[in-house]
DNA sequence: TTGGCTTTTGCAATCGATTGCAAATAACCT
DNA sequence: AGGTTATTTGCAATCGATTGCAAAAGCCAA
């Protein structure tokens, strides 16, 4: 800049605000500083800019990683979300500074806003670290997250309604004349936690008795389904459906389930959960429970912008809703007293 | 720091050499100097160390996007190469600035590195602005991509080999006695280009003539795939195979040719391209080219990093090879006058 | 006590921008 | 011309760190 300012014959003050546009310079004075920091090609160094202003234009987005199994990012879901939220970021002029940190200590992710790197923090998942949160939240840190609505909760979410959505998915195989449901997912996060709940109290409204050996815990990969559908037969229990909480889940359950001989949706029907692009391309087209990606990333910016204004902004619960892909006949399992299928919601 | 400072009763330029473990220091001053920073939870501001070290650990990895159709990232193949590349850099201890620039005018991504930004970029694909990319090699700047090999090329590529990755796919479908393989991809990105020479030598090699009207273009998008089967319906030519240049083009053209009747692979046998991980969770499971995205994302970090040490990295291939999943009978079209099919190599 | 040597410290410049305040210049009025 | 106001400019401080160089302090021997 100061080379700028010796050739134009202006000091670097000048320069600035010639470049700021500032109405305090002379148009001609204006559009000589420009012309000249284009054909020298300069730009300013955004480092000091920030550090004078002390602000600037960045956005930490942190997804968690299990430290025990280390592994990387993969769900296509959260990698959906993190291609959403790159572009909501874009529009809005801000960039976005991917990290991964240990899940046990997510208060890490406050470090970003401390030294400065970010204005604020989109975290992806809450995981099992409520309190870490709530603490993080006192302190009044521009930091949203994409999760579960959890009661005394002191930070900001965004999210679907778990309990709704997994309410919906068996309805949808209750109507479908299912009775024995497996359910599939990691119960420890707080997501999965309530679509159990969901799950559960479909059954409820159903009157089918809730079967704990029909659980099984399985974390969101591609292993995690093989795994869980081996446990089942170990336990040796029937099962007519299967209500996975990710379509990565869903669709190696398919996978596993039609290699082990067994037709899907005839022999078992199963519904999935994100509605990730691929669902639609499956075969047989996975039955799922739709989380709206692209409004999510948007609703996170806005929340955290809202934020960095000042603002307090409120959880905010998205749509959610069941896609029927899978034609399952909705025939009675023969083993069981049925009484009357009901239409999913 | 300066609070520090006054607290501890000493300068900030020994309070900066104390946080810095600096031998000029004494071990005495040096804990009581860390210990106040711990208790008032002091944090470096990181934008004034950089102002002053000039460099800092943040790497741009920007994904292009085509100004027409401004769709998102969603390609699965390029997502996971982001989760790929977060792992590799946070390994590295360095920060990702993931952006997404106007696929005109890729040299905005020299702006990261002329703004201060970042220390260096990757590029994931290389379009076709070769030229411009020339241009920013020349200028000897810290920048990798991920893409195709081309001639009289300036800068560092890492990517597979596609010429071979397309002759594999093809001669693969054609010992499966398959001889009318169309060919699906967006043959103006150097990559899919380079497939499609892969392609047409396989034929060669097998006498098999090469027909134009085969070759549709396609995005690489879902849509696309759905567009290009229609063109080939419209075009009203005959065929036994696809070879599309992306798993999701794959697994679409698999969903949209079972809706309209045909058996997969029985009437047509498809290759897919990349090895996504859905690819072996699809059914039937994808036959396709494997693109090694764990050793790509590390491989790109790597020479990155080769460049900031002053080095000057070169262009690297990865192995490539071709997953059969698809247990497609090898029979002959009996329109054909089959000479003898040959295994994949 | 004094000089010489080593170990610790602090002063002050620096990185590259922005901006309050004052000074210089221009414009206008009497 | 002299005074007053409006418009442009520049000086210098500032953001929060690092570091060369010199000064201070400590130590030891003469």
């Amino acid at each position: 800049m100061s080379d700028i300012a010796r050739l134009a014959g202006v000091s670097t003050a000048t320069v600035s605000r010639a470049l700021n546009d500032s109405p305090l310079v002379t148009a001609e004075t204006r559009a000589r500083v420009k012309e000249l920091a284009r054909s020298l090609n300069y730009t300013i160094n955004v480092g000091a800019k920030n550090l004078r202003l002390r602000r600037n234009k960045t956005v930490a987005v942190v997804v968690p990683y299990d430290s025990a199994s280390r592994q990387s990012v993969s769900d296509p879901f959260f990698l959906s979300m993190l291609g959403s939220l790159a572009d909501a970021l874009t529009e809005h002029g801000y960039d976005m500074l991917l990290s991964r940190v240990d899940a046990r200590q997510l208060d890490a992710a406050a470090q970003f806003i401390d030294t400065g790197r970010a204005m604020g923090v989109i975290l992806i998942g809450q995981w099992r670290h409520h309190d870490q949160l709530n603490q993080m939240a006192a302190r009044n840190l521009p930091i949203v997250i994409w999760g579960a609505l959890l009661p005394q909760q002191l930070y900001c979410t965004i999210g679907c309604d778990n309990i709704a959505g997994g309410a919906l998915a068996t309805e949808h195989l209750i109507a479908c004349g299912r009775r024995q449901i497996a359910f599939l997912g990691d119960t420890k996060l707080p997501e999965v936690h309530l679509r159990l709940e969901g799950y559960q109290r479909a059954l409820a409204r159903n009157n089918i008795r809730f079967n704990k050996r029909l659980c099984v815990s399985a974390p969101f990969l591609a292993e995690g389904a093989r795994n869980a559908i081996r446990e089942l037969q170990q336990r040796n229990i029937e099962f007519d459906a299967v209500f996975a909480c990710s379509d990565l889940l869903a669709m190696t359950v398919v996978s596993t389930l039609q290699k082990a001989g067994r037709r899907v949706p005839e022999d078992v029907a199963v519904v999935g959960y994100d509605d990730i692009e691929m669902a639609s391309h499956a075969h047989p087209p996975l039955t799922t429970v739709r989380q709206p990606i692209e409004a999510g990333g948007r609703a996170l910016v806005a929340a955290l912008l809202e934020f960095l204004e000042g603002g307090r902004p409120q959880p905010k619960t998205l749509a959610t809703e069941l896609i029927v892909r899978q034609s399952t006949p909705p025939v009675l399992s023969d083993n069981h007293d049925f009484t009357g299928a009901r239409l999913a919601q």
